[in-house]
DNA sequence: TTGAAAGCGCTAACAG
DNA sequence: CTGTTAGCGCTTTCAA
């Protein structure tokens, strides 16, 4: 099944014409006469001739083409996040190159098969990475975003939310119900994202005078924070109150505390997530969550791209956007305050 | 922010060997000697030099990229697909190019595309295409697999499941459930997954002598498929129980019916999906469904792929696999019979 | 084993 | 406006 390669010069040939006049043509500001153009196409139309994309790019050096990096899909706030900035993308004429994480380690090979394939810009969704992978990639020359994650190297643009002020929300805001024992469902232990939603979770309990009452890790995801969830509550103190690190783990908890555990949400355990992500708002989980700026962030990271892609020095930028709280009925209403009735396992 | 562009001619002139050693250097197959190896990647080294992938595929004629085209990751089962898939083909070295299919129309133009990038093959999701654009990217050569969706069109290799026989028992299982009323949630109207799976069922329900009660169109989307529930139940004589074309259109009824409609499920209504994706297991929904397998699809679906790729001449074959229903808590328990309650809106 | 030379298919000066 | 000419960075004969 291999293509017998039509080329310009076929094309040239049958047109009776040079094989740069055929360049021309498909060249989008050619200066070309309508005679020569038509006789061009008919005679491209005739061998089914398309421009091979490869050799044009090596000679532009321009690849027209994007790589998006991604952790991983499971969570369908990226999945949401992927398909909008690929649709940009796309749409400004970018071809992109899609990459995931490998589950363990590995990632340097990913980099590096990153550079070798001449993408004009990088887009990271979720993914952590040192010091050292970010300037390998920063010192190639090619630009690179992260989204929603934070990396110490300011050769990179990053757009993330503000992850603390969520997690001081998170944990103000529960105490504030009545909540003594108010536990942190983590997600993936190292991340940036992680770490900045509970150390403002922490600050938000001592704010009320509380600390973090347990601390399980759910990884970021559903079936991870379903032990998790199990965990908790087979200790002697179970927690009355969980600050999930994402949505997923918190809809993971709730459905193990419901239907596993036989508990009531939020009569007998209040629930915050993080994220937003479309599910969040369903009535079966009606999950009182932080909202990321997903548009924006979207818009944002694109733009922050596309500006470093095109204009020469333009420098990397540190951009945190605001969360907001949306409340649901995964938590108490408030002003009942008081002490919680306990239900153990 | 231009990089500078290292060559192997230049990394040959610090290694002081010819510019085709250095190439042979980065080959797999590689016939040099542990001195002059040695050398070139010393200076390889020193200089941050990387083979351009552009090149080597210019001359090679191949680009180890594979094209994936998506409608939509809305549906989880699809980024899973996406995922797996991926995954797969990243390690076996290939390098994905990722496209979503444009809302409305406009296909033509991402298949010009992906026959311009030069991909070694195309891997197309969901993705409903006429005989003609299927012949388009047949004829140029490049092997293309269609998972979930059927053209008619032998040229080109597809993997799908048995929609008619799964559209078929989740119509005779909900007569034999003793419903009379069954409606059906259709998805998208012209893919051939809708069609087939509404075929099955209408002939599941005459093999119980019942015919379709209603219809409604939710294009396979969430909110699609609660307005769709809506106008169901705002008939004079609503369902009684709902076959939906997909999972998450099922869930969707659900949310609307519980939450929304005061009705409960499944003792007003009985829901049935199809997919099975991870969701559908979640107790809070608890979806009575119809597996498809997966795992099997994308197995398939990527040897089938490869192996077009690989060897010359290799057939193009339609796989259907086949569905498992999966008994969950969305429709009644087998063997009450009778007629169901009525609840109005 | 190694180097020299010939392109892969295309774009981009440069003359005409 | 058109053709000629020179490469883009690499792989791959072919001699040495």
């Amino acid at each position: 099944m291999k293509r017998k390669s039509i080329t310009s010069r076929d094309v040239a040939k049958l047109a009776g014409v040079s094989q740069s006049a055929v360049s021309r043509c498909f060249s989008p500001h050619a200066k070309v006469s309508q005679r020569t153009r038509e006789k061009v196409m008919a005679a491209a139309r005739e061998l089914g001739y398309r421009p091979n994309t490869i050799a044009r790019s090596l000679i532009t050096r321009s690849s027209r083409t994007i790589a998006v990096v991604t952790y991983s899909l499971e969570n369908p706030f990226y999945s949401f996040v992927l398909e909008r900035a690929s649709r940009f993308f796309q749409q400004q004429g970018y071809h992109l190159l899609l990459f995931f994480a490998p589950p363990n380690g590995g990632f340097d090979a990913v980099l590096d098969e990153i550079i070798q394939s001449q993408v004009e810009g990088v887009l990271m969704l979720a993914i952590t990475l040192d010091g050292e992978q970010a300037s390998v990639v920063a010192d190639f020359g090619i630009p690179v975003v992260i989204i929603n994650r934070t990396v110490n190297y300011t050769g990179i643009s990053q757009v993330g939310s503000d992850n603390y002020a969520g997690g001081f929300w998170a944990g103000s805001y529960l105490a504030s119900l009545g909540h003594r024992r108010i536990a942190f469902l983590a997600g993936l232990p190292d991340s940036s994202t992680n770490r900045q939603r509970h150390d403002g979770f922490v600050e938000g309990l001592k704010s009320q005078g509380l600390t973090c009452h347990s601390l399980e890790v759910g990884n970021y995801r559903y079936e991870d924070a379903c032990h998790a969830t199990r965990r908790f509550f087979a200790a002697p103190s179970p927690p009355d109150a969980i600050f999930s690190a994402n949505d997923l783990m918190a809809i993971a908890s709730m459905e193990t505390l419901r239907h596993e555990l036989g508990l009531t949400v939020p009569d007998d355990v209040s629930v915050i997530g993080f994220d937003d992500m479309p599910m969040a708002a369903w009535p079966s989980h009606s999950l009182t969550t932080l909202k990321q700026p997903v548009d924006l962030m979207i818009m944002k990271a694109t733009e922050l791209l596309l500006e470093q892609i095109n204009e020469t020095e333009s420098t990397p930028q540190q951009l945190t956007l605001p969360v907001t709280p949306m409340l649901r009925n995964s938590t108490r209403r408030p002003g009942r305050g008081g002490a919680s009735g306990q239900t153990s396992n």
